[in-house]
DNA sequence: GTTGATATTCGACGAACATCGACCATTGAA
DNA sequence: TTCAATGGTCGATGTTCGTCGAATATCAAC
């Protein structure tokens, strides 16, 4: 993989920004995927998109704070920013939970 | 104003579109001055911008069922849609506490 | 009626976004 | 040292979004 790992400062990290970031389909769908914890590589995301698209949609969701990305190799594992839930606890698990009780 | 009371059924509202009228920040100030789930008029929601840029947010937040708009003479009485808490059990209540201890 | 207050709709604009295909960068292995 | 695999970046394109000012609709009060 290319370089790179801009992840922002948590205090930086505005509440409208992640709720922007988790208003998209794929990137919910992405979130889900995750919400077990643990780090996942990109076969185990949507591929409903093009893997540039999908690229783009991590970018937004490492931006935003709500995710981590750990280059390995040739992989990338993903996984949530536990930090997250320091600057908005609770957030991502009402968001979750809303998900599951939604489908 | 103009006859209108375009609120979606509860069932047909989606989470992503729910979060992504939440991830603007006027939009989120709207609802923080509703937080107090009472009815509200025009003049508590922030003057920052344009009446017609405060109409057009009101509609996203409205379509989205986050809130719910009863015009009565020339006033619109506005409040938060205690149904959405039905659907979304706890999300708004994450997020407004979420924007509070970001604050 | 006419006027004034309040809110929505319309038409327009630039900015931002989602998407794609094509290309580039990094790495591990043949 | 090539080569394939993985994933990120770039440029283009069409769409949506946030914003405004102006026009319109509604109602109250005179």
């Amino acid at each position: 993989m290319a370089r790179q790992a801009v992840h922002p400062e948590m205090a930086d990290v505005t509440l409208p920004q992640v709720l922007s970031a988790l208003g998209d389909p794929i990137r919910l769908q992405v979130v889900r995927v995750l919400s077990d914890g643990a780090e996942h590589l990109r076969a185990d995301f949507p591929h409903t998109v093009a893997d540039s698209t999908l690229s783009h949609h991590m970018k937004t969701l490492r931006e935003a704070g709500v995710v981590f990305s750990r280059p390995e190799g040739t992989r990338c594992y993903v996984s949530l920013r536990s930090e997250l839930d320091d600057r908005f606890p609770g957030l991502v698990r009402a968001v979750l939970d809303a998900d599951a009780t939604s489908a």
